[in-house]
DNA sequence: CGTATTTGACCGGCGC
DNA sequence: GCGCCGGTCAAATACG
């Protein structure tokens, strides 16, 4: 597996200029800035997500096939700019961005197999009947990596991980730790680790895809009620990686993202790459789906219009 | 007592 | 075939 993702990576560095460090964080990186000083110790990474939501849909990429979201071509920096909203006052920044290579390498016109990865978590045991022919390596469910500047590992995203797993990382003092959802159908795993050359740089790598709603309110405690959501069939994800990034707008209630983010936020031209890349249905983590949007002026300010439009 | 975390063992893939 | 390494398992432990 490290040589795949090895490959992975340098593929990935190699066609998007980024650097190794970069391309080290796996397939997609989404970073973020990500610095709250006082408050970081609980983050809610959610609030993050709803950024990430909507700067992750230039990365969260079902598509095998070329990149159409994110050119090769296209410096991190360039990333970087769209993504370096200020998230708090003093925020620094990092940010560089790639995209999720997933190794699943399956013919563009053919629907991304991912599903079959759903019970990757036993996967692993079976996996040589499933995937690898000759010369081929094993398919795996794309992935989707972003660096936070946190002093926290663990960075709350609205979801419930168990750890199961931590090992030390080969050229990093640092460990990586592997978690996965609680929720026993739900086969998302995430990696977090923390940059060797920045210890402040977390890098969370997300694998699969939620299909359930998300089970807590992340700072509340309490946990949600069932979403309305719940109530509409869990799409069958198909052909996605990493669904947090929900573009149904209706879905899209960021549930304290809006009591933190500074409105003023440019998402506009953000909004394109969504738009762009929002195929199917998407889950987003919503725990407060309940809850009516209330800050309608600051969603306008969030959420580009066409897509209210939807919403309506 | 239920749940989450820790941690050493184990497994499979890959390069040599 | 062997060793390395990433990833996972599962028993023990900690915690609320």
């Amino acid at each position: 597996m490290m040589m795949e993702k090895r490959e992975e990576e340098m593929d990935v560095a190699a066609a998007a200029g980024v650097s190794p460090f970069a391309a080290d964080q796996i397939g997609g990186i989404f970073d973020m800035a990500f610095d709250r000083g006082a408050d970081k110790s609980s983050q809610g990474f959610l609030e993050l997500l709803g950024f990430q939501d909507l700067h992750g849909a230039f990365f969260d990429i079902p598509v095998p096939g070329p990149p159409v979201e994110v050119p090769p071509s296209v410096p991190p920096p360039e990333s970087s700019e769209v993504l370096n909203f200020p998230a708090t006052p003093n925020s620094s920044s990092i940010s560089s961005s790639s995209t999720e290579a997933a190794t699943d390498t399956a013919d563009p016109a053919k629907p991304h197999p991912e599903e079959e990865e759903e019970e990757q978590g036993k996967a692993k045991k079976t996996d040589s009947k499933e995937g690898k022919k000759k010369g081929q390596k094993r398919q795996r469910e794309p992935r989707f990596a972003f660096k936070t500047k946190s002093e926290v590992d663990h960075l709350e995203d609205g979801y419930r991980w168990r750890k199961y797993g931590q090992k030390a990382v080969k050229n990093s003092p640092f460990p990586r730790s592997y978690y996965r959802c609680t929720n026993a159908l739900c086969g998302v795993k995430k990696r977090v680790e923390r940059s060797s050359e920045d210890s402040t740089v977390v890098v969370t790598t997300y694998e699969g895809q939620h299909n359930h709603p998300c089970p807590v309110v992340p700072r509340g405690g309490h946990p949600a009620p069932p979403p309305p959501l719940a109530a509409e069939p869990p799409p069958p994800l198909p052909g996605l990686g990493f669904v947090f990034p929900s573009f149904q707008v209706k879905d899209l209630h960021f549930p304290y993202l809006t009591s933190y983010l500074p409105p003023p936020l440019d998402f506009q031209h953000v909004s394109t790459g969504i738009v762009a890349s929002a195929p199917g249905d998407r889950r987003l983590c919503n725990p407060t789906a309940d809850i009516p949007i209330r800050d309608h002026g600051l969603l306008q300010d969030l959420i580009p219009s066409d897509i209210r439009k939807k919403e309506e």
